[in-house]
RNA sequence: CGGAGCAUAGUGUCAACGGCUAGCACGAAUGGUUUGGGACCAUUUAGAUCGGGUUCGAAUCCCGAUGCUCCGACCA
């Protein structure tokens, strides 16, 4: 995590506010704007402010581990892409792409704001693709994306400029990238399960393109979704609506009568790409048998923005946000009424154990003020020094979501958010 | 892209009959009293999206633009 040098909220320039903007409907938006996380910058377009974005950097390590566990190597394209680039593939053509971004340069050559980079990377890597022994690789990145919706919506869940991690994998034969197909998808289910949306989110089939009978959706039950998803229950996975036919189902070995129709958000895909991209862009490798063949890719994203957003809208309450601890801007919101040198201790009793702490450390405020924000800002633990915590000689810890509360030592409480 | 709704201080406002100085709350500022659930008092700060039109007079009525939100289409 990168570490803020100084989490006195006294020096935070954000702060919450009492009301939310009126014209906001989605959840996600109206909390994250109330409580300072994001700024809206115009439709579908939003800036992190310093606690939005400790989040979205939670979400990307946690992102950034699964791919390098992977074996995936992180890399940074740009977002201006050529023209030439694109009509390799067709993909240029506004006919067939509608939400390209385009732009040029002084001197009139066209340019794109990438929406995606198949093509780019595709063209990228051919000078390291040489034989069989430069295969297999992946890269991926997490870069802006760019599209011109014809219509954002549901606040930060879909948005025109917006960070994805894009990866790309490279293969010899399609053996060989399905073998990294199933492993990424282990590492996708992994990063859901540790941002916390694990129990509601479900491998789901959707439209395979031309290479493949299906591509893979990860999608999360949702009110705020904008997908129809056919869940079932016991094996875990779910049917998009744009496949949902009698013969998907029976190919799938699943019985319609249980499946249960949910609205849901998509929170992540892959797909095989099968040679279309090296085939277009020339992408080829001389066989260990002599022989050139076109490499076999895939391709597998995920927006941490729309993550983020779906923890919102599935697990804050009527008093505000309420994060898990993988990706809560701070672990503890440390809060004093009074005793401000005893409180500047455990802040740094708290920080040497290696929590991530937000000291509320503002003078003249009161405290039904501070226990407000605190709801709002939804770190799961919080951790109140006070006149009636000090008799006891101890602090009162406070869990968000459960609301659970016990007097004790700091130690105490370091030990219980340790866990 | 088709349809609908909305637009008043930093935020909120089902506040204001076509007519006096555009009200109230939150926020912010200053001073004071407070300190376990957005406390109180005093003083202060800050506003009509833009462009046309109707009218003696427009926040209010009309037209247009723009922006935002929602529904639908689209989303490789």
């Amino acid at each position: 995590m990168n570490d803020a040098k100084d989490m006195r909220q006294s020096h935070l320039f954000t702060k919450t506010q009492k009301f939310a903007p009126k014209d906001e409907v989605s959840k996600n938006a109206q909390l994250l704007i109330r409580t300072g996380f994001v700024h809206k910058e115009m439709a579908g377009v939003y800036a992190f402010l310093p606690l939005g974005w400790r989040v979205m950097n939670k979400i990307m390590d946690i992102i950034r581990e699964e791919m390098n566990a992977l074996g995936a190597q992180e890399i940074q394209m740009t977002a201006l892409q050529r023209k030439e680039l694109w009509e390799t593939t067709g993909r240029w053509d506004d006919a067939k792409v509608d939400v390209w971004f385009k732009t040029a340069l002084k001197n009139g050559t066209p340019l794109g704001l990438g929406f995606t980079h198949e093509e780019a990377i595709t063209a990228m890597v051919k000078p390291f693709v040489t034989s069989h022994r430069s295969l297999p690789f992946s890269a991926y990145q997490f870069q802006t994306k760019f599209r011109n919706e014809t219509r954002a919506k549901s606040g930060i869940m879909r948005s025109r400029e917006f960070i994805m991690k894009d990866l790309y994998s490279f293969s010899r034969d399609v053996i060989e990238h399905k073998a990294f197909y199933e492993k990424a998808q282990a590492a996708y289910e992994r990063i859901f399960q540790r941002v916390g949306i694990g129990a509601q989110t479900y491998k789901t089939f959707a439209s395979g393109g031309t290479f493949s009978k299906y591509s893979h959706e990860y999608q999360t039950v949702c009110d705020a979704g904008e997908d129809i998803i056919y869940v079932d229950e016991k094996r875990r996975i779910a049917i998009n609506e744009e496949v949902y036919t009698d013969d998907v189902i029976a190919d799938l070995g699943l019985v319609k009568e249980e499946l249960v129709q949910k609205k849901a958000a998509e929170v992540g895909n892959i797909f095989s790409l099968g040679t279309k991209f090296s085939d277009a862009l020339g992408l080829i490798f001389r066989d260990d048998d002599g022989e050139n063949k076109s490499v076999v890719m895939g391709s597998y994203g995920i927006g941490p923005a729309r993550l983020m957003g779906v923890v919102v809208e599935l697990l804050s309450d009527e008093r505000g946000l309420i994060w898990p601890q993988s990706i809560a801007p701070y672990q503890a919101h440390l809060i004093n009424i009074g005793h401000n040198d005893e409180a500047e201790e455990f802040y740094i009793l708290l920080r040497t154990a290696g929590i991530d702490v937000l000291w509320d450390d503002r003078k003249n405020v009161r405290p039904g003020e501070k226990f407000a924000d605190a709801d709002l800002i939804g770190c799961p633990w919080r951790v109140v020094l006070s006149d009636k915590t000090h008799e006891y000689g101890g602090v009162e810890l406070t869990h968000r979501r459960t609301g659970e509360q016990t007097i004790v030592s700091i130690h105490g409480a370091i030990t219980m958010i340790h866990q």
